[in-house]
DNA sequence: TGATGGACTCAACAAGCGTTGAACACACTG
DNA sequence: CAGTGTGTTCAACGCTTGTTGAGTCCATCA
């Protein structure tokens, strides 16, 4: 259940990294999976419930420990809420990756690299929590916009010579971010069960047409 | 401040809507503007901070009021937020609208009317309290999830005679969501602040694909 | 063995929440 | 005038929340 071993990035309980007295003489700093335990099951509890609904107890409960221990190891619920949704991917990836495979198929290649991400289960826990959250926490409205600009909005203006690129990559991340609320958030049918092969199909030339091609040309109502 | 006299629509304090004893000989039901206040407040409330984080004794504060007066009006936080989302909009109207408009024009004119509702203050505040709570509230996310069948899903299964109609009123409302939480949740820039007419030119040949055209011939990544 | 200190639990605190029932204020009827 | 019912407030209840400090257990080291 526990990901991987996090011998560098676990500074062990709250005290910090470095130990202050030498080498101690006491129990060794064991090796245990409680931490990691705790932090899937906030994971879990943030992804179903949101920040606010989530407990603390019912977080503890779920990892099958004492509410006081959490706070033991995280010093509070918002530094928890923080670490558990600390993303392991790599930014820049899904909009990089897809800049970098020629520009023809830039909207279908940011499309399959985002489901694809997303329908992983430990990424998908991750960022349904964030989202879930987003709308009432500032600290999780501020990692979704943080990721965007990282991911989506940063790599775009960047890489595109266009002078609207702001709004282009606006234009896409509410089309990623429309579609991530119903197939992962909301679940609904049949935009939630659909192949990605059928989304990237669809979903694709819309991103292509906001990054690449004339937006004024559009017919009017 | 008070929107209009709802003489028929309002019942009075919590005993409900015929008297049972005659015409009573106490006071009469004054025309109090109290009432209508709450539900101003409650929907500035709600929007701002979701369901969860508006408290009962924030809206009666800014309502000038106690707080046990909002729960005799409305018996309920739950039934106040389902009384104050009630919308003043006839269902079916956007979609519906834009269908008898003529086929080549749907696109745009859903997005052009989309926009022009939520434009509206009065509307905004609902629709931004409804979307802010959805996402931890099991009510605001079927008021979402019904809104949507009725505003979008419905007309356009029933207009299209396509077989995927399901899947592309899917699509459009992946597109008008994440418009929606950019725009008006989050507000992120540019896009919060972009004029209808430009985004109903970026955003209207996305839904007219997506309801119209051959979804099958995207490129492949 | 005995001391050490980290892993972990227990019981409790203070604060905030939705909600309640009794009470006061007042406009109206008879 | 007395009587009545509505508008409104007051003070409190019961509950849940995040957080705390003291204390127990035990693997490790001198």
């Amino acid at each position: 259940m526990h990901q991987q071993s996090d011998n560098d990035a676990a500074p062990g309980p709250i005290s910090g990294g470095a130990r202050p007295g030498g080498r101690g003489r006491g129990r060794r700093a064991g090796e245990t999976a409680t931490r990691a335990d705790i932090l899937s099951a906030a994971r879990g509890s943030f992804a179903e419930r949101g920040y606010d609904r989530a407990t603390i107890r019912g977080i503890a409960g779920r990892a099958g420990v004492d509410p006081a221990l959490v706070i033991h190891y995280f010093g509070s619920k918002e530094a928890l809420f923080v670490e558990a949704l600390e993303l392991p991917q790599r930014p820049g990836d899904v909009v990089s990756g897809g800049l970098a495979a020629g520009r023809e198929h830039l909207g279908a290649t940011i499309v399959r690299a985002f489901l694809e991400t997303w329908d992983a289960p430990a990424t998908q826990a991750q960022l349904t929590a964030m989202l879930r959250s987003a709308l009432t926490n500032d600290t999780a409205m501020d990692m979704v916009r943080r990721l965007l600009l990282r991911e989506v909005f940063g790599p775009v203006t960047r890489a595109l010579g266009v002078p609207d690129a702001q709004l282009r990559a606006d234009l896409v991340g509410t089309q990623l971010l429309g579609l991530a609320m119903l197939r992962y958030v909301a679940r609904i049918e049949p935009v939630a069960s659909a192949p990605v092969d059928r989304l990237v199909r669809a979903l694709g030339p819309t991103l292509q047409r906001y990054l690449t091609e004339d937006l004024a040309a559009g017919d009017d109502g």
